[in-house]
DNA sequence: CGGAGGACGTA
DNA sequence: CGTACGTCCTCCGC
C-alpha cells in the first residue's frame, strides 16, 4: 500500500484542518493535534504542509515525532532556487503558471510563511478577507493572494479547501521534481524532514552550563553590570586598555573605524582599512595595535554574546533558542540565529550536556572533495575517497606531499589563486579529468549566467544571489559568478546530504531519548542519557552509510565520520 | 527608522 | 585563501 498523503495546515486563529483521501477534519488545534497524532501511529502517512513553521508548530509544541512529511515550500525551494516560496509563488510554479500573472494581495505582503520558525507564531486580529471554499482557487488557476495571510480568517471548509490545495500543489511538485531527476524527490523529502527538524530545533534549543557561560563573559566583558552608569564605566575602562597607549588621543572613538584608522596613521601605521588581518602584520610597529585587536575580541563577546545575549537567549530551562531555517537562498545550506551557528569557539566549554547526558557530536571527514567524487562521477577519484584519509592516495597518484595535494584539491573548489598549488593543479587535471572537468563546466556555467542544480536538484540562481558588482568592473563581476557557481554545486550539494544524514538520525535514534540540539553545515551534536550514548553513536555511523548509499545511489564514494562522546562541546574530537 | 558599509564570528 | 551565513556598530539620508 503506498503512503498516503494527508495535509495538515493551520489557521491565524488557532484552527487546524486534516485533509486526505476520504478524510476531512477541521477545528481548534488542541482537538486537531490528537488526531494527527493518531494517524501518525497507525497508518502509512507523509503529512503535506504548505510550510513546517506556520502549519506544524502545532504539532511540535504536542511533541508529535513527525516521521515522513513533504514541506511544500522546501519542494519549491529546490525547483526553483532562492528563497521567496510562500503557497501562491510554489503553487504557479508548480502548475507553470506566469510568475508575472501573480495577483497581489488586497493587504500588501501580509505572509508570514517567510518568517523562521521562532517567530512563525499564531499573529493578525484584523478581519479583513474572509475566504470561503470557492475563494481559494480563482478562475484563473492562480491561488487566492489572500489566503494563508496572518489576517485571512477562512471558515471550515475553506480551511479544508487549503489542505486540498497543499495536496494537490505537493503532487504537481512531485511531478516536476521527477522530472528534473531521479534524486530530487527524494531530496525533497529530506529537506522537509530537515524542515520539520528546524522547529524542534527552535524548540529545544542548545544545551548550556550557565554558570560557565556567565564566568567566561565576565572574563572577557567584566562583572554584571549593577545599572546603566556602572556599564558605561566598565565601558570606558575597556576603551582605557587601549587608548592609554595613545596619550593625547582619548577622545577616540574604537567603535568607529574611521578615527581608528586616524589614530593608527598617528603611531605611523597607516592602512587601507582597520581589518585584523591587515593590522596583525603591524602587532610589534606600535603597541596600540595589539591592544586594538584585543579589545576588539572582549567588544565583541560585551556586544554580541555578553550579559544581554544572556539574558535574551538562554532559558530558564538553561537552552540557547534561535530560530532555524532548512536552507538559505544561495547554495541551500541550514542557517541559525542568535549565535548558534558562529558562537566564537572560545565560549564552547560553556555549551555542555545537562545532568544524566552527554553529547554525541559527529562530523563528516573532508565532505567537499567526497562530494565533488559523487557529483561528478569521476571513477578514479571515488577510488580516493575509499581512503580514510582521501589526500593520501591523491598525493601518492600526483607523486607530491600530503600538503601540497591538499591545497591542489581545494584550490581547484574554490578557485584559489594564490599559494603553491600551480604544478599540482595541472597533475590533478590530468588524473582526476572527470571531477576537475565538473568543476569548470559549474565555472563556465556561472559566467554564461546559466542556472545550474546541485546534486540532488536544487536550482543555483545566477540572476539574483550575486547583486553586488564588484569595484573593479566587469571581468570581476563573471569571475565572481564563476566562483560562487562552483562553489554552489559542491557546498550545496553537501547540504543536502547533511540534511538526509541528520533526518536519518533524528528518526533512528528517537527511541534512545536522543535529541539533535546543533546542526552545523557537517557537524551534528546531539544530546543524549548516557547511557544511550555508546549506541547513539553506532546509529550515527549507520545513518552516515544508509544516507550515503541512498543519496549517491551506489557505494563507490565513501563518507566518514569522526564521532565522539563528550560533556563539552570544547572537548576533543577523540 | 532603514539601508549601507565595516568588522568578525562560524562552516 | 574561495563561498555562505548572522550580528553588532556607526554613518547617512529620509
Amino acid at each position: 500500500m503506498p503512503t498516503a498523503l494527508v495535509a495538515f495546515v493551520a489557521a491565524a486563529d488557532g484552527r487546524a484542518a486534516i485533509v486526505g483521501d476520504d478524510l476531512q477534519l477541521v477545528g481548534p488545534l488542541d482537538r486537531m493535534a490528537p488526531r494527527a497524532a493518531e494517524l501518525e501511529a497507525s497508518g502509512d502517512v507523509r503529512w503535506v504542509w504548505w510550510s513546517a513553521g506556520h502549519d506544524a508548530a502545532a504539532l511540535v509544541r504536542a511533541g508529535l515525532p513527525v516521521g515522513r512529511c513533504w514541506d511544500v515550500a522546501e519542494a519549491h525551494r529546490l525547483l526553483a532556487g532562492g528563497w521567496e516560496a510562500t503557497p501562491q509563488v510554489a503553487w504557479a510554479a508548480a502548475y507553470r503558471l506566469d510568475r508575472s500573472g501573480l495577483p497581489a494581495a488586497t493587504r500588501g505582503d501580509l505572509f508570514d510563511f517567510d518568517a523562521v520558525a521562532s517567530s512563525a507564531a499564531p499573529g493578525g486580529t484584523a478581519h479583513t478577507a474572509v475566504g470561503t471554499a470557492a475563494s481559494v482557487v480563482r478562475a484563473d488557476g492562480y491561488l487566492d493572494p489572500d489566503a494563508g495571510t496572518v489576517d485571512w480568517r477562512p471558515d471550515d471548509e475553506t480551511l479544508a479547501a487549503w489542505g486540498r490545495a497543499a495536496l494537490a500543489c505537493a503532487i504537481a511538485q512531485e511531478a516536476a521534481l521527477a522530472e528534473v531527476g531521479s534524486r530530487s524527490v527524494a531530496a525533497a523529502h529530506s529537506e522537509s524532514a530537515a524542515a520539520f527538524l528546524c522547529v524542534e530545533l527552535t524548540r529545544d534549543g542548545l544545551p548550556v552550563d550557565r554558570a560557565t557561560a556567565e564566568r567566561m563573559i565576565a572574563e572577557a566583558a567584566g562583572p554584571r553590570p549593577e545599572n546603566d552608569a556602572d556599564a558605561r564605566r566598565i565601558r570606558t575602562e575597556r576603551d582605557l586598555q587601549v587608548l592609554a597607549h595613545t596619550p593625547g588621543r582619548e577622545s577616540t572613538d574604537l567603535r568607529n573605524p574611521l578615527q581608528v584608522k586616524e589614530l593608527l596613521a598617528s603611531v605611523g601605521v597607516v592602512v587601507p582599512n582597520t581589518r585584523k588581518w591587515v593590522l596583525e602584520p603591524f602587532r610589534d610597529t606600535h603597541a596600540v595595535v595589539g591592544a586594538l585587536l584585543e579589545w576588539r575580541k572582549a567588544e565583541r563577546i560585551a556586544t554580541t554574546y555578553g550579559y544581554p545575549w544572556l539574558d535574551a537567549h538562554v532559558g530558564a530551562d538553561d537552552r540557547l533558542r534561535g530560530g532555524w531555517t532548512a536552507c538559505d537562498g544561495a547554495a541551500g545550506r541550514m542557517t541559525a540565529q542568535n549565535g548558534l551557528h558562529n558562537l566564537p569557539t572560545a565560549l564552547r566549554p560553556a555549551v555542555a550536556a545537562h545532568p544524566g547526558h552527554v553529547f554525541v557530536r559527529a562530523d563528516l571527514g573532508q565532505i567537499e572533495p567526497r562530494v565533488l567524487a559523487a557529483v561528478s562521477g569521476d571513477e578514479a577519484f571515488a577510488a580516493a575517497t575509499r581512503a580514510d584519509d582521501l589526500y593520501a592516495p591523491v598525493a601518492t597518484a600526483l607523486g607530491v606531499d600530503r600538503p601540497v595535494a591538499k591545497i591542489a584539491v581545494l584550490a581547484a573548489m574554490y578557485g584559489q589563486r594564490s599559494g603553491a598549488a600551480g604544478e599540482a593543479l595541472k597533475d590533478l587535471e590530468r588524473t582526476y579529468p572527470v571531477a576537475m572537468g565538473y568543476l569548470d563546466a559549474a565555472y563556465a556555467a556561472g559566467l554564461r549566467r546559466q542556472p545550474l542544480r546541485t546534486f540532488g536538484g536544487r536550482l543555483i540562481r545566477l540572476d539574483a544571489v550575486l547583486a553586488d558588482v564588484p569595484a573593479d568592473g566587469t571581468a570581476a563581476y563573471d569571475a565572481a559568478r564563476g566562483r560562487f557557481a562552483r562553489n554552489a554545486v559542491i557546498q550545496g550539494s553537501a547540504a543536502e546530504l547533511f540534511k538526509a544524514w541528520a533526518a536519518t538520525v533524528r528518526a533512528t535514534t528517537r527511541d534512545l531519548g536522543a535529541q539533535i540540539v546543533l546542526c552545523l553545515h557537517d557537524e551534528l551534536l546531539v544530546h543524549v542519557p548516557e547511557e544511550n550514548a555508546v549506541e547513539t553513536m553506532a546509529r550515527l555511523e549507520q545513518a552516515l552509510t544508509d544516507s550515503a548509499r541512498r543519496w549517491t545511489g551506489s557505494t563507490q564514494v565513501r563518507f566518514v565520520a569522526d564521532a565522539s562522546v563528550i560533556h563539552r562541546w570544547s572537548e576533543a574530537k577523540d
